[in-house]
DNA sequence: AATGAATGAGCATTCATTCAT
DNA sequence: TATGAATGAATGCTCATTCAT
């Protein structure tokens, strides 16, 4: 998007900006595949919407595959690694577990796409060889949260009549489902979303 | 459908298997959908899985499309009308919402498949004027919900700070999203799943 | 055209209806051939018009080749006849003439059908081995009008700068071209086309 | 179309051969429609006699479809404009009917394989809504030598008993039909049967 | 005679990918 | 970097034909 191609400063690219065409690329593609399947967008419909055609895409990724491996992997490295830096900063459950959700949805808000697809495309992926990180970044991840929920049930503030994992895939589906139907501009702010979700959780918590 | 050939009981067929093939094609098409996704399987995936030719389908269906159709009309028509029948049967809004509760998890049990077709592609689909209907009925659905909820908020059982609108996205993806992950024949029975959901959301409801 | 099976007495079936769904399916065959071509035609449309199943087409005719086959055949072999006879019992080469020209127009106004899959087909049909004595009719035909042609030449009726192969090409595409036109029933009776025709020819050829 | 590449003077392609691929592609295709049927040709016939694979086609043309309609559609309108300027131009009826006979014959000449698809193919062309045009430029077309004959008869040079639409069909047909025998380099020059089919359509009109 | 299920070959079309320019 | 032509495998679908009932 507005490139200046010609010479560019020979290369003297700004930081941040980057390698231009191809984080474009692969924003653009996130947006397809979250919003059309990863399946369903061909490689044609990335090229048409970022203005090159669909060879030229092989100048910056290897592969459309490529593309998705990328968006994921840097989608859960990021997760894990906030969701683990919340669980080393913390020891208090109950705020351990308020900032686990708080990121969620921050995730949710700063990259739609990337959790959309991850909703939509993980369960089939996961059967394939090349993706079997994205089944082990979500045992590492579920792992973080049944910790959190066991310390707080072990320090009386979770219901002890609770089936951990059952609680975990319950406020992990509920949270991240949300990236389905909420569209950033509408009626409901992300905030107040995430206020109510958290004291539905909380009443049914604690 | 269903049609009760003379002979049907000469041949032993029990009955509920009725018209073979077609419903047996309709029950492996729905499993590949559900796990491979709809557009991940090809018309040869359900013919192999049947043991005929890819070709041979069209002489019970008119289209991969008309299946997909077949299943998810299916599956709505039914769901509503036990939604609908629920309030119409009910007054109490406690009661209403536990019995709506209560048909979520059986349709989960009964028709995982056309649950989880449903789950993955409804939000496809519903861009093609062919499948507006299953946004169609998302939406009476939504509306049996939310007067429940609202009843229920008049009522005083539900608290009054909720938005319902909120609380029954909520409430919709925590309980339709367990069929991703629901295992029947697992460690954990659907009544316990069912239970700790009706628990959790309680809590946080009331 | 009207074979009498053995057996046909036993069925006790009238004179003149004969073989009924056999006559009937070969019409419907020939009606649909003419008007969609015959590789447009599918079996299942020549059996949904005749309200029987495709599959059942095959217990009157072997394939659906040999429905074409019998329907030029039993055309080109009458028309032939028809043409051979005319020459045969005509003197007067202007008389004999007219009379090919009145039979031309009988058969577009007795079997439009036939007329017309000849004409659409013929040229394509004739590469094919089976279908080898459409060209060799063809061939019959035109040695008859050439003949007729040439005697009328040297009676000094037919103008004698003509290339007598050419006027047949020219006679024979103008006329049998009607039957793409000329629908029955309409403005024009044949009569009137058949009289323009001959005064058009004739003032060109005498 | 016609975009000139640097380079092209370079490699010493004759201007009118411009877009190879494309522009061969589409007068193989013409001369396979002309020969076997439209219908009866198949994406992989064009793409063997081409020397590429059928797939690759599509990079070219959308679809067969397309193929047959830049064909017809270049044929119809190239025809017309010639017939509407030659009335535009033509103030004696004789003259003009004349000069309409003699571009008949040389799109025959010029485009053998256009004229013989539209001989063959438009009649069931028509019923096509994309293919509507084409009975659009066939009365536009007919029009025209209606109103040249009209203006003969008027005129008094063209036979006043002759009904001109019956007139028209004739003419059209005997004329448009050469191109299914008219082989260039046969014994017949185009010429030759040119001038005969003007002598018989003469003597017969006037 | 007719049915209906099935076959197997073929068709138009799509699409990720490659590569010379 | 980008183009555009080409590949080759796959996909949904059609259709003449067969055959047990």
């Amino acid at each position: 998007m507005g490139v200046a191609r010609s010479g560019e400063a020979a290369t003297g690219r700004e930081p941040g900006a980057r390698s231009g065409r191809r984080d474009q690329l692969l924003e653009i593609a996130a947006g397809l595949f979250a919003t059309q399947g990863y399946a369903e967008t061909t490689m044609r419909d990335i090229a048409d919407a970022t203005g090159i055609l669909a060879g030229s895409i092989y100048h910056h990724f290897s592969s459309k595959e490529a593309m998705l491996d990328e968006l994921l992997r840097g989608f859960l490295v990021d997760l894990h690694e906030r969701f683990a830096a919340a669980e080393r900063e913390n020891t208090d459950p109950q705020e351990t577990l308020s900032t686990l959700i708080r990121i969620s949805f921050s995730c949710i808000s700063e990259s739609p796409h990337a959790v959309a697809v991850y909703q939509n495309e993980s369960a089939t992926l996961q059967r394939q060889e090349a993706f079997a990180y994205v089944g082990d970044y979500g045992v590492r991840i579920e792992r973080i949260w049944l910790r959190v929920l066991t310390a707080g049930q072990e320090a009386g503030v979770v219901r002890s009549g609770l089936d951990v994992k059952v609680a975990y895939l319950f406020m992990r589906d509920a949270i991240w489902s949300a990236v389905r139907w909420y569209r950033p501009g509408g009626q409901l702010s992300l905030e107040t979303v995430a206020d109510q979700y958290r004291d539905l959780l909380y009443g049914g918590l604690f």
